[in-house]
DNA sequence: AAATAGACTTGGAAAAATTTTT
DNA sequence: AAAAATTTTTCCAAGTCTATTT
């Protein structure tokens, strides 16, 4: 199969929404599937290194040496740190040392040696030479394109993922009960093939046969496995810059502008819900209230036995909020990934008593919407619009966040103004939005030391500033170094200038400062509107490669053409 | 109507690639 | 040209939501 992509250009988005939504709603969703399957990970290498116990030397199988290896390259992670993990990990790893082994306790194990062994392999690997790199490289590229890409109604699309996860220990976020199990490796038994009906099936590694081999043409993966782990499907899917994944996306920011026809009648409904008798419609009220107005996501229902302990505002327990008289909520939670969201919000006093009736009586750990769920919510909203669910409100808030904001400032755009200055205004409109959906990343490595040497420079150039001046007021006798400008005039223009780089390296300050936590990829890749960016790029005159990367024009290749005065 | 399965989107961290500084 | 900083891509975990089963 040829593996190049396809030159052409499939211009879907020249089609009507209906057209697009008619290929996407059929039930058929593609006519002939062809592709190479999935590539596996290297066979396990063994180094033969030792772990110590109790200070002596002790040698491992194969197999046991493979999870130690595991373990030790995490050595320095916060996970060594907890106890749940060392649990989980001793767990797996007693068993695969089986009965009456040397090793007995964890606690006793140095895995220190291999750990060193781990990094002069890395440092080995750095250490080539750039035609090594380069070769390596390259021959690599070889050997993955095959995968790269499948034949979808004859067309060339992109695989997403066609690598399957290595072994290796789980690493799930916050205090998830299951960190430090054993991710066993997949084997090609445990893989599903959904291929063409008339196809080649691409064949398994020597020795092995695939666990089934389907032509399943409502879905759009090319394989699947169980994640043994959460006992939950994985799928090798298509790329973003796929033509089936990005109609779906340019269909849901279309969904997301519709709710603009109803979204004030919906306001106008939950405000009237508040005072009903029911208490299971002002729960429905006061929830889609906090959705709209806070971009909550639904908040499915979880198995804390399994999985960490996180909520989203149908979840949301009586502990995670507190009334602050007179009229404001605080909200303290820990929602998707474990990320707190920690805000107090003032809201309507029709609200305020809502949730102090919701909350009397109950006990800290009792639900706070205990009368509804996201079923019966996403149910309700239903009636306003067709696909109309929670997740819709975020990205119709985020988009319409972007959009008013960049209005907001376009006023202080000048034609003068360098692209960087202008890239940084759209970034505080894009911080916004970030704030918003509560998008947070730890502190950058290197933040620290990156303020100080901002703060250093804008120093340098102060004390350079003050020198300029000086020499105006009363021009030295001897030159002093290094040299300054000789006429008035000159001395003068490079003081306007100095003073505009102090300006611009200040800004830039403020900017990596108030961006040190807030994560501005998520909402840019996920939820506004790419057309809302790209419009105004065409009226700053910024190139839009300065805001989308390669990954992210190629995700987007029908917001393109978008007219300048593009309005969400 | 509640639980479960299945398929898809969203998310931050880490690795890799690229650019800037020394 | 090496190192450091920054940006981009990859990785895979963790959500949402609909369909199906009990």
């Amino acid at each position: 199969m040829d593996t190049k992509p396809d030159d052409g250009v499939y211009k879907w988005w020249a089609q009507s929404d209906d057209t697009i939504q008619s290929i996407l709603n059929s039930d058929q969703k593609w006519q002939t599937l062809k592709h190479n399957g999935v590539l596996f990970p290297p066979d396990y290498q063994p180094h033969s290194i030792p772990v110590y116990y109790d200070g002596k030397p002790v040698k491992l199988d194969p197999e046991q040496e493979e999870v130690a290896t595991m373990y030790a390259s995490m050595l320095e992670s916060d996970y060594i740190q907890k106890k749940q993990f060392n649990e989980n990990f001793w767990a797996a790893w007693k068993e695969l040392l089986g009965k009456n082994h040397t090793i007995k306790s964890l606690a006793k194990c140095d895995f220190s040696k291999i750990w060193e062994h781990l990094l002069t392999e890395k440092e080995t690997k750095l250490n080539r030479t750039s035609e090594e790199k380069k070769a390596e490289k390259e021959l690599k590229a070889k050997f993955e394109d095959a995968y790269k890409y499948a034949l979808v109604d004859g067309r060339k699309e992109k695989v997403q993922q066609f690598k399957i996860e290595p072994p290796g220990l789980f690493r799930g976020r916050g205090t998830h009960p299951k960190m430090g199990m054993l991710k066993k490796r997949i084997q090609p038994e445990d893989i599903t093939i959904n291929i063409g009906r008339l196809e080649d099936v691409p064949p398994p590694p020597t020795g092995h046969k695939w666990g089934g081999v389907v032509s399943n043409n409502t879905v759009l993966w090319v394989a699947a496995f169980k994640d043994a782990i959460n006992n939950k499907n994985k799928y090798v899917q298509f790329a973003s810059g796929s033509s089936m994944k990005a109609m779906n996306d340019y269909l849901k920011y279309q969904t997301a502008r519709s709710l603009k026809d109803c979204i004030e009648k919906i306001r106008e409904d939950y405000k009237q819900q508040w005072t009903e008798k029911q208490e299971s419609d002002r729960q429905l009220g006061v929830a889609i209230y906090f959705i709209d107005k806070l971009a909550l996501r639904v908040g499915n229902e979880k198995d804390d036995e399994e999985e960490a302990d996180t909520v989203g505002c149908c979840s949301l327990r009586v502990e995670h909020v507190s009334l602050v008289a007179p009229s404001s909520i605080k909200f303290d939670f820990l929602g998707k990934d474990s990320i707190r969201y920690e805000n107090t919000v003032e809201v309507e006093k029709e609200v305020y008593k809502c949730v102090k009736g919701f909350i009397e009586g109950k006990k800290k750990s009792d639900m706070l919407f205990h009368k509804i769920n996201p079923s019966k919510l996403n149910d309700h909203l239903k009636s306003y619009m067709e696909k109309l669910s929670a997740k819709v409100f975020r990205t119709y808030n985020a988009s319409i966040t972007l959009d008013r904001e960049l209005k907001k400032l376009e006023r202080e755009i000048t034609s003068d103004m360098s692209v960087a200055e202008k890239v940084s205004i759209f970034n505080s409109a894009n911080r916004q939005v970030a704030i918003l959906c509560n998008h947070q990343r730890a502190a950058p490595k290197t933040f620290d030391t990156s303020v100080e040497t901002m703060e250093k420079k804008i120093e340098d150039q102060e004390t350079y500033l003050e020198r300029l001046q000086q020499a105006l007021k009363e021009p030295p006798k001897k030159p002093t170094q290094p040299l300054l400008p000789k006429t008035p005039e000159s001395i003068s223009s490079k003081i306007e200038a100095i003073k505009k780089k102090i300006d611009d390296l200040k800004q830039e300050k403020k900017m990596k400062i108030e961006n040190k936590t807030v994560s501005l990829t998520t909402s840019r890749t996920n939820y506004c509107d790419p057309r809302i960016t790209i419009a105004w790029c065409k009226r700053t005159d910024v190139p839009v490669a300065k805001l989308f990367s390669k990954t992210l024009q190629d995700k987007f290749p029908w917001a393109l053409d978008c007219p300048n005065n593009y309005t969400f």
